[in-house]
DNA sequence: AGTGCTGGTCTCTTTTTGAGACTAACACTT
DNA sequence: AAGTGTTAGTCTCAAAAAGAGACCAGCACT
């Protein structure tokens, strides 16, 4: 019998229709907050605020990232328009990062959270050690 | 060889110790950036500081997240004092989530940022649109 | 000729995420 | 009493993403 199926089916189209306007799924902020939120991202338009970047100089400044992921993450805040990418006809050629006017834009409420975040360390850590303890 | 290799492991002590104080490996900030920089996590406190939701109205009002990255979204946010998580003795049991001091006090900042997305989405998907059309 | 610099790409492995089945204990319906 | 529904998860397996490291071209300096 398909009964159970089928009343499913009728629940879940309810919850779509009682959640609709009010659910995240298509949500604008969102397909922002996704390309900003990603592992190097928000660290490296925190690097680029303080002034332009040369690849290798970044790979150097964040010894953890992977050269895989730098190209992509630049790539990526390069498409979104975060990040400016100039290539100099020095032997070898030389690429420079910078951030756009958006980029800036942006990096003003980004660095509200950064230093939400210096101020807070010390609270989240403990929070951790509590939680972690407790778990033992 | 390995005249090659020992100039190459000099040289990266000699980065090391250029960008001392000034690299971003051992930073604080992203120790809790990394924290809320998730795919789920910015997303779940947007919608947790609305008001307190259960783990299936989330489930529903997030309907492309998996039931797996909920639960362990929440635990980690839970682990980091954002979230507070409580089991009602119903039958059958019911747990509510809901944002600490911690939590509401991050969401400030964090509300700029999104507040910033709204404002910007479309220069973003603009840029976007520019950049792949120039690509192709 | 050998080594280094530049900014990448390519491949392989490991980690993270997603999709979906499955659970226990109880309530309500039939 | 059997069948269905609810709750908040867990478990397993497949797919996607990320990390590690080799490799590349072109030129400079020794």
């Amino acid at each position: 019998m398909d009964s159970k199926i089928f009343n499913l089916k009728a629940k879940l189209e309810v919850y779509k229709a009682m959640t609709n306007g009010a659910n995240f799924a298509d949500c604008p902020v969102r397909d922002v907050i996704q390309g900003i939120s990603g592992k190097w991202s928000s660290l490296l338009v925190m690097a680029l605020a303080e002034k332009p970047y040369r690849f290798g100089e970044l790979r150097r400044l964040v010894p953890d990232i992977s050269q895989r992921m730098l190209t992509q993450t630049l790539y990526d805040l390069q498409r979104d328009g975060y990040v400016h990418r100039e290539v100099f006809p020095t032997k070898p050629p030389s690429v420079e990062y910078s951030l756009t006017d958006l980029g800036r834009s942006m990096f003003a409420p980004l660095q509200m959270l950064v230093q939400w975040a210096e101020l807070n360390h010390d609270a989240v850590r403990e929070a951790r050690a509590v939680f972690d303890s407790a778990q033992a």
